[in-house]
DNA sequence: CGATTCCCCTGATAGC
DNA sequence: TGCTATCAGGGGAATC
């Protein structure tokens, strides 16, 4: 499931490839995935543009075109690209091809079609609302402790809720956030409310080390992650709760708690986590 | 307004 | 062996 590590990792992967590649033409097997425009539009549009850049924001990841237009995908849960020469076998729930004017094509998989695509000019960002409400990225320069302890103001609930809000901040899902919040040894149940200033610089501290460390591991490979070169990542290696329900705690060796937290089930230390 | 539930979808796994 | 039930989950929409 690509959080912020893997996306960026994907970007990195692709960066390489496509950078000046213009796209030559788009096939749709799967219109669904497309969101905005329509397909055919969207089709009509992208051919003959040109990749200029590759960013990311969350976990939405940007190709800049020339024409100025910016063609956006959030891969979800299984989404993938695969940077291919034409004659490599195709895999099961191949949706779109792009064919490039070096003769490779970019393919996208999805086996549970959740994934989404937009190709939108400047002023169409606001359209979408995952995009237009998203909260700082964790790892830019300018998320200060300052500008953090102003985020948390306002915000209530529990601390599991807290990192999976896109708008709190842009790109933690349900893998880094209960590394996170075990890195940082505080309990996902715990009220944004009741965080004391060290505890508040501790987990400041922790999101940005575990999503750095996700990203110097190239992602998480936990179900079929890979990047764009069909590469998995390591970071599930290093995992210390997550998918680790009843299993002993690396620190203290107790059985770590299994539970469904704002919706998603969570696993964690009830020892370690106060 | 916030919190919860459903839904999209396929595949891995458990239980019988 | 093969069937069915359950779970996984990002985020949007519907509902409470």
């Amino acid at each position: 499931m690509p959080e912020l590590p893997e996306v960026e990792t994907v970007r990195r992967s692709l960066e390489k490839h496509l950078l000046g590649r213009i796209i030559t033409e788009v096939i749709i097997n799967k219109s669904k995935i497309i969101k905005f425009p329509e397909p055919e539009k969207f089709k009509f549009l992208l051919e003959g543009d040109k990749i200029n850049s590759l960013g990311r924001r969350g976990k939405y990841l940007l190709f800049c075109l020339k024409s100025g237009y910016t063609w956006v995908t959030h891969l979800r849960m299984t989404g993938q690209f695969y940077y291919v020469k034409p004659e490599e076998s195709l895999l099961k729930h191949t949706h779109l091809i792009f064919e490039l004017d070096n003769g490779y094509q970019l393919r996208y998989v999805d086996i549970r079609q959740f994934g989404t695509m937009y190709l939108l000019r400047p002023e169409e960002f606001k359209l979408i609302k995952g995009l237009r409400d998203l909260g700082p990225e964790p790892l830019s320069n300018g998320l200060s402790f300052d500008r953090f302890c102003r985020l948390l103001e306002g915000r209530r609930g529990a601390l599991k809720q807290l990192l999976l809000d896109q708008t709190f901040l842009a790109g933690i899902g349900n893998i880094y956030a209960d590394e996170i919040l075990f890195d940082a040894g505080l309990h996902p149940k715990r009220l944004v409310s009741s965080l004391s200033l060290q505890e508040k610089k501790a987990l400041l501290k922790s999101i940005q080390k575990m999503l750095q460390l996700g990203i110097e591991n190239r992602g998480t490979s936990f179900r079929n992650y890979v990047d764009g070169d069909g590469r998995k990542g390591s970071f599930q290696e290093l995992l210390k709760v997550y998918g680790r329900g009843g299993e002993a705690c690396c620190k203290c060796g107790q059985p770590l708690t299994k539970q469904k937290i704002a919706g998603r089930s969570t696993c964690f230390c009830s020892t370690c986590q106060k």
